[in-house]
DNA sequence: GCGGAAACCGAAAGCCTTTAGGTTAACGAC
DNA sequence: GTCGTTAACCTAAAGGCTTTCGGTTTCCGC
C-alpha cells in the first residue's frame, strides 16, 4: 500500500484498457478496469475526471483518427467525400464504442477545428452561408447513422421466423456481406450528388 | 401486503411512466417506475422482462407511431418518401428515448412487416432485388441519425470559447431555429433524388 | 534533509438490477 | 360454499456500479 514504485495507472493506460473491454464486451467499467491494471477502484478517479471523463477521453482517442489533411484535397467535393470516409473509418475502428460516443455532443479541439475548416471549404466553393450548416449536419447524419449501423451488424436485422418476410429475406439474401459498407456508399454518393447541385444552381443564378 | 383490491401495476402503466421519466430527466430506473407507481422494485417484475424488457415496450410504444399507410401510397417514390418522414416523426415525439432505442435490432413485427413492404414497394418500382437493401439501410441511416440529432438539439453544437471558430460560429447563426429539420429535408431529398436516378437508369438499360 | 504533492489503498454511502420466499386477494372447480 | 391455484404485491437480500473521503507511502524540488 502506498504509493508504488512504479506507477500503475496513467490516462492512456486507463483509456486503452476502457477500449480493450469495449471491443470485447461492448461497455466497460471504472472497477473493471482497475482490475485489469491491478490497482482499487477507487484510484482510477485520481487520473480521470470520473466515468463520464474516461468516455471523453475515448471520444478523443477514436475521433483522432479521423484524418485533417482530406480536407485539404481540391476541388471541394473530393475535400469532403474523403473526409466523411475517413470520419466514418475511424469510428468503424472500434464499431462497439459507436453507442457511447453517439449521445453527447463533439467537444473536442480537434474535432471542432475540422467542422471549421469543412465550413471554410464550403465557403469557398461558393455555398450560400446559411446552407452550410444543414448540408454538414446532414453529412454527420449520414456518418453517425452508418457508424450505428457498424455497431451491431449481425443482429441487425434479425428475422425472426414469427413474421413472414419473405422479400425481405431475399432482398437481405441478395445483397450479402458488405450491406452496412454499401448502405453507406449509396448516402454518399446520394449526398455528394446533391451537394454537387445546389452549387451548380447557385453558381447559375448568382455567380 | 399481499395482493391490492385494485392492481398498482401492468404492462402499459409502467411504460407510461418509463416513458415519462425519460421525457423529464433523459432515462429511468426500475426503482423510480415502482416509486411512482407506489409498488415496491421487485414488484415491477412480475409484469416486465426486467430493465431490457421495459426498453423492448418502449420501442413497440415509439415505433407504433410509424404510419403504415404512407407505403400504400402512389407513385413508389411518394410512399418511401412519407414513410421515412412518419418514421422520423415517430423517433421525434420522444427525442430523449432515442439513444435507448438506437443500439438494439428492430424485433417488433410491426415494424418488421412495414420493411418487408417497403421491399415489395422498391421491387415493384423496378428496382433490381441485390439493390434494394443498400437503399434501405441507407434510408434507415439518414432517419436515425437525424432522430439522432434530435435528442439534445441545444448542446450538440456548443461551441465553446477555447477554440476559435469564427465560420462555424457564423454558419451556425445563420441557419437559426429548425437546423436539424433541414438537415433532414436535406438528407431526405438527397436520398429520393438519388434512388429516382438510380431507378431510372435501370429502366432504360434493363427494360 | 525535509515538506508538499502524487499515487495508491481501504472503506463506505447510495444508487442500481435481479432473485427468492412470504402474504393476501381473486377465481374457477367441485 | 369451500378449497386449491394462480396472480399481485411485499420484504429482504445479494452483488454490481459510481463516487467520495481519509490514511499511507513514495517521489521530487528546494
Amino acid at each position: 500500500m502506498g504509493r508504488p514504485r512504479t506507477p500503475l495507472l496513467d490516462r492512456e493506460r486507463i483509456t486503452t484498457t476502457a477500449l480493450q473491454l469495449i471491443d470485447e464486451s461492448g461497455d466497460f467499467s471504472v472497477p473493471q478496469i482497475a482490475r485489469r491494471l491491478g490497482a482499487q477502484t477507487g484510484s482510477v478517479y485520481h487520473h480521470v475526471d470520473g466515468r463520464d471523463g474516461i468516455v471523453e477521453l475515448l471520444r478523443e482517442h477514436v475521433t483522432s483518427g479521423i484524418d485533417p489533411a482530406t480536407l485539404d484535397l481540391t476541388p471541394w467535393d473530393t475535400a469532403v467525400e474523403a473526409w466523411a470516409r475517413s470520419y466514418r473509418a475511424a469510428f468503424a475502428a472500434h464499431p462497439r464504442a459507436i453507442p457511447l460516443l453517439m449521445t453527447s455532443p463533439v467537444r473536442a479541439p480537434r474535432v471542432l477545428e475540422q467542422y471549421e475548416r469543412a465550413v471554410n471549404v464550403l465557403l469557398a466553393a461558393g455555398f450560400d452561408c446559411a446552407g452550410i450548416m444543414p448540408l454538414i449536419i446532414a453529412l454527420e447524419n449520414l456518418v453517425l447513422g452508418s457508424a450505428l449501423d457498424l455497431a451491431a451488424p449481425e443482429t441487425m436485422w434479425e428475422l425472426t421466423d414469427q413474421v413472414p418476410t419473405p422479400r425481405l429475406a431475399e432482398a437481405l439474401a441478395a445483397v450479402g456481406e458488405g450491406r452496412a459498407d454499401r448502405a453507406f456508399e449509396v448516402g454518399l454518393t446520394a449526398f455528394m450528388n446533391h451537394a454537387r447541385a445546389l452549387r451548380e444552381k447557385r453558381v447559375d443564378v448568382g455567380g
